[in-house]
This record gives C-alpha cells, structure tokens and sequence, in this order.
DNA sequence: GATATAATATACCGACCGGTACGTTATGGA
DNA sequence: TCCATAACGTACCGGTCGGTATATTATATC
C-alpha cells in the first residue's frame, strides 16, 4: 500500500517526546535541535512527519487536548455542579502531582509571551484556554437548568473563576509546588462554590 | 564630580521601556535588539549602563517589585485579614485594568519557562514569587494572633490560595481578559474567604 | 530485476542571537 | 590648554536559530 522507504521512527512516540519538551520549555524555548536529539530523528525527517516547528506544535496542542489533560473532560461529565467543580480542581492536582507528568500546563506556559515570531502560537493557546472557560460555562448553565446549582450563582462568572484557579495552580506546579501546596489551595477554592 | 562625557539619556526613562518590553514578551522574547531600539540608546551604551541582558532584567524587576507592583505592599498593610485579601485580590484586577500596563504579570510570565540559558532568570522570578507568598502568610499569621482571622484558619494554605487567584488572574489578563473579567473571579474568589 | 516513491543522512543557507573591540567625541579637573 | 575619563557610533565576533538542497537508501509495484 504505501510506497517508498518505510519510517524508522514511531511518529506518536516522537510527538510524545515533542510534547514533553514543548511542556518542560515552552514553545520558543524549544529549539528544533533540542527536539531532533530528543526525538532521536533527523530534521528534514521531523519536516516530513510534522511539517514546520508551528505545525508540530499544533499536533502537540492537540494530543495535550485530547489525552493527557482528559481529565477535563471526565470532570465535564460528572453528574452535578459541585462534582464538576470539584472533578476539575482535585484532577488538576492530581495532574500536576503526576511525576510522569513535566510541570505546570502546556496551555497555559507554552506559549504565553514571546518574540513577535511567535504570536500565531500564543493565540493559539489563547483560544484553546478561552474555549475551556467556554465549555465549563455551558456546562454550568445545564446544571442551573437541572436544579443542581442556585438560580442566584452566575455560571459565566463560577466558570472565570475555576479557569483562574486551574491557572494560579498550574504557574504554582512550573514553580515547584508540591502535590500537598495544590490541594490545600483546591480545598480553600472549593469553600468559594454557592449552596 | 562626574568624569567623562555626561550620558545623553535618561537611565531610568530607559529602564522604564526596558521593563515594558520584558513585561510585553518576557525576558527569552525580547532581544537586544528589541532593547536598544525601544530605549533609544546604543548596545555599548546598554551594557555601559545596565550590565549585560540578565542584570538589566534583574534591575527591571526590583524597579517592578518597587515601583510598578506596589499596591502588593498596600495591601498587606491593612488593617486585618480580610482587608489583606480583598487588597491584594481587587488590588490586582486595578492592576491589571489599567490601560497604562501591558498585560499580565511580569513576575510570572516574564521568565516562566523557556531554553537552558534562561535558567538563572527563572529561579529568580521563582524565588519572588513565593517570596510574595511568604510575606503573606507571615501578615496572616499576624492576624490570627491579633484575633481578626479564626483560630481554626491556616493561614499558609490561605496565603497559597491567594497568590494562585493571582496568578490566575494574571494569566488570564494576559490573555486578554477584560476588567469586568477580572472583577468577576475577584468576587468569586472572596467568597471563599472564613468568617 | 527495473522503476517510482519516500525516508534517510549530510551539509548547508541567510538571519538573528548576546556580546564586544575600537576609534571618536564630549566633559571635568589640573 | 592639555589630559584623563567615560559615553558614543560603527562594525564586527562566534554561535545558534528555523529551514532546506542534494544525494543516498530502502521499500512496493510492475
């Protein structure tokens, strides 16, 4: 079926790799010789798999997205309001306590500033950051509308509020805070939820 | 008194649009070049004035920490703890609502993450942080004994708490978020405090 | 086995990085 | 007036940046 030399590399171990680095140095301070050596490829072969350094960068975003901050997803799925909370808070400790896991949040310390080179990848993030506080806000207004959070809270305003406490918590973990810091912090945040 | 030739600009103008500039794209992002054209002022004459990149850094974040983040220092100045935590709390969205800021916060996304060389940088804006959070959690440990904080309250776990509002705050106003944003997670954000 | 295709390895590109050598110019003190 | 001092402008340094041209090697199809 395919044609040509077959790749000697694992293209998904090499993105893991890739993440990983982008995770621990942000994106412009992540040169592509540091990903060559990591990801033990050459670079006109990283060019082939990924394109550029941007596009390699955007299959990183979305691996990120879509399997290692999951648990965002499984906090979105809980049954009430006070569970979504709490699954969004307690996951992020329990991801940013993860060894395995480099420090602090792709999304958030990735791309945040840099060079004027840089910008398409920073509102990149930006949107991707908005579109959470997005789905935690529509998730919010469903659960006014089941009954489960008071006709007095203010979804948009609870959902500004948990995305803030998930980014002071992330820029905490880049610091070196321990998995003990993080959950005192979610336990005085959680004090801040109505009913 | 001064030998020489008198230098032709003025030191702390320039300081001022070096901290801007740092602030804006952080401490990897901003070149020399972005330096000297933004101050006006020759690289020789730069490095005859401020040292080399590092300690003109360090130099705009005493000015920051002195100068530009000085409502921190009001704030722990009140008179108790509640007046500490709303201080610092909407002393940041004023802050980060002021129009004559660029956005966000240098001390955190100024060296956050970024290449090895930069490494130095890092630790130190870490090191203030949680200086910051130090500072705090001493003037809530004064509170508690001057009785305007219970007894049943822990006074490091609120003074990790407040430092991550900030810090979220701080990212999400460098993502663009608006004052009425800002004042929203503030509002929230007080709710959890004791008493 | 010949051929088309695609991944490999090497070596290179111009641009920019932080930093500096060097000659010139403007001041205060003798 | 002459000199020591220090800031100025220019032009440059080796190194690294993201990205690529070229040639070679390994596979699937015919």
């Amino acid at each position: 079926m395919t044609l040509g030399r077959p790749r000697e590399f694992d293209t998904e171990a090499a993105l893991t790799k890739a993440m990983r680095l982008f995770w621990r140095k942000g994106y412009e301070g992540t040169s592509l010789s540091d990903l060559t050596t990591e990801m033990n490829i050459t670079r006109p072969s990283l060019y082939a798999a990924f394109g550029n350094k941007q596009e390699l960068f955007l299959k990183v975003l979305d691996r990120y997205d879509r399997e290692t901050a999951a648990f965002i997803q499984a906090a979105l799925d809980a049954p009430n309001a006070r569970a979504v909370a709490e699954g969004l808070i307690f996951g992020a400790c329990a991801f940013h306590s993860d060894k395995h896991n480099p420090a602090g949040c792709l999304m958030v310390h990735g791309a945040l500033v840099g060079s004027d080179e840089s910008l398409a990848m920073r509102t990149e993030t930006s949107l991707r950051r908005s579109g959470l506080k997005d789905r935690i806000t529509q998730r919010l207004k469903q659960a006014k509308v089941q009954g489960d959070l008071p006709q007095s809270a203010d979804p948009a305003a609870l959902a500004g509020y948990l995305v803030a406490i998930l980014r002071g918590m992330a820029v905490e973990a880049a610091s070196g805070a321990r998995p003990v810091d993080l959950k005192r912090i979610a336990a005085v945040a959680m004090a801040a939820w109505p009913e």
